[in-house]
DNA sequence: TTTTAATTTCTATATTTTTAGAAATATAAA
DNA sequence: TTTATATTTCTAAAAATATAGAAATTAAAA
């Protein structure tokens, strides 16, 4: 039996936020490097709006496949490798 | 550096079909039980119009993630476990 | 050969998502 | 205290997706 609980619907949030090519690549950039900052991120993707980046970010942390650390007016954001190897290690390789 | 290969345009694709609850769903269905015919998943999804089921089952065979077999009128799904093992190993625990 | 059953394709609609400019917020630096 | 920088929220528009009824297709069964 296929079960609707709390792990499947965070199993469909982690993969709908998989399933975009700009945040596949936010992710893959972060498991790259670690600790990298909106602004950063904004240098490694060619042309996203700020706000638009927020957007995908959000839905990344929202998800928890993202872990964030704010230091002044910067947010460093991290893979959680914890959710990333559970719903896709491939993340990882 | 990422990269956009074919490997991660399967990876957004095989991402973007489990990041939806019914083929979600589907795709744990298909991992307790191998070939279902499209009229068996219906009677395991509560109320999924058969054109609607058909839709979803294109998008999962699509990405490689379902394996399909011919058999009269019929055709019977099974999750691709290569592909499943490589991008979301989580269907098959 | 007609009928029935399984599935897909066509068509349309409703909903969700992506996108980004502009304005707002928050913090640090001058 | 003014200014500059990083990021978010608001707003709106465009694009993509989900949904299902109706018609079409395919193959088996009567």
């Amino acid at each position: 039996m296929v079960e609707d609980n709390a792990e499947t619907r965070q199993a469909v949030k982690v993969y709908k936020a998989l399933g975009e090519p700009t945040r596949l690549k936010i992710a893959l950039l972060l498991t790259e490097e670690r600790n990298l900052c909106c602004s950063d991120i904004m240098g490694k993707l060619e042309s996203v709006a700020g706000s638009t980046l927020s957007h995908h970010l959000k839905q990344l942390t929202d998800c928890g496949l993202l872990d964030l650390r704010k230091d002044g007016t910067y947010i460093y954001y991290s893979v959680n490798h914890e959710i990333a190897k559970k719903y896709a290690p491939y993340l990882l390789e």
